[in-house]
DNA sequence: GCATATCCTACTTAATTAGTAGGGTAATAT
DNA sequence: ATATTACCCTACTAATTAAGTAGGATATGC
C-alpha cells in the first residue's frame, strides 16, 4: 500500500505545480484545498524541502514553492524521498542494496529474479513521469 | 516492502516446482532447505492450499504438492493471495476498487494517474511470469 | 492403535503508520 | 520596534500490520 504521507505529498506537489506563478503558498491553503491534516502536511512539506524539492519562505507572505520546473521533477525522486526505496526487497535495490541473510545464491532466488523485473518496470514508470505529466499540462 | 510471508511463499513454491516428481513434500523439509520458520511456513502453505495453488495430504507420506504445472501458475495469483492487491491504492484496484473519500475527481488526481500506470506495468510483469520462469527451467 | 503430518485458533511482540501537541524561530508589515 | 504571520522542530500517542509462537485437533497409513 502507498502511505498517506506519499499520497499527500504528491497531491501537495501537484497543487503547487498547477499554480505556475511560483509565489510561496501557505501550508494552510494546500491543506484545505486538498483535504489534508495541517500538521501532517507540515511535516511532509518539511521533508520535501530538506530533500531539495521545495523551497520555503517564513513570515507574512511566506509559504512553500517548487525549486524546479514541474517537468524537471521526476517521480523517482519524490517516491524515494517519501515512500523509500523503489525496490520491494533490499537485495534488488540499486541505492540501498543489502544481501539477504537466508539466501545462499541470489541468481537462483525466485524472489530476487521476480523483484528485479518489477523494480525495472517501476523505475521506468517513475523516471518517465514528471510532476508536469501528473497535473494535466 | 515485500512481506516475509510472500517471500517465503514464493520460495516454497519454487522449491516444489523444482521437484517435479509431484509427490507430497513435508513442511519440515521445505522449512529446512529454505531457512523458513516451520510454524510460519505452515500457515503460509495453508493459505496457498485454501486458494487453490497447492494440494495437501495428511499422515505418513503426506505433505504439500503443486496442483498445476509450474508454467500454469501466474505470479498475479500468488501475489494477490499472499501480498494482497497489486495496486498500491484502492482507487486504481481492478479487483478491490474503492473510491477515495478525500478525492473529488479521480481523473484529475495525480496519485490516481501515477498509480494506474504503475499497476499496469506491475500487472504485465506478474502476468507474464509463471512459477516455471522463476526456477530456471 | 500408534506414529506421522497437516489443520486450526488464539495469542504475543515489534515495528510502522498516521497522526497530535506544543511550543520555537525567522521574516515581514506597519 | 513590535506584533503578526507562518514555517521549524521535537516528542508523544493510538491504531494497525507484520512476524511469528503455542498448543492442541484431525486425518492417514502401516
Amino acid at each position: 500500500m502507498l502511505s498517506k504521507k506519499t499520497k499527500y505529498g504528491i497531491k501537495a506537489l501537484t497543487y503547487l505545480a498547477r499554480h505556475e506563478h511560483r509565489l510561496p503558498v501557505q501550508i494552510a491553503i494546500i491543506s484545505e484545498s486538498e483535504n489534508i491534516s495541517l500538521k501532517f502536511l507540515e511535516r511532509i512539506l518539511l521533508t520535501l524541502r530538506k530533500n531539495g524539492i521545495l523551497g520555503s519562505k517564513k513570515g507574512k507572505g511566506g509559504g512553500y514553492y517548487l525549486l524546479k520546473d514541474p517537468n524537471e521533477i521526476q517521480m523517482t525522486a519524490v517516491m524515494r524521498i517519501l515512500e523509500g526505496p523503489i525496490s520491494m526487497v533490499p537485495c534488488v535495490s540499486l541505492n540501498f542494496y543489502e544481501k539477504c541473510a537466508d539466501c545462499p545464491d541470489e541468481n537462483l532466488c525466485a524472489v530476487h529474479i521476480l523483484m528485479t523485473q518489477l523494480r525495472d518496470s517501476s523505475l521506468q514508470i517513475f523516471r518517465n513521469t514528471t510532476l508536469a505529466d501528473l497535473c494535466g499540462k
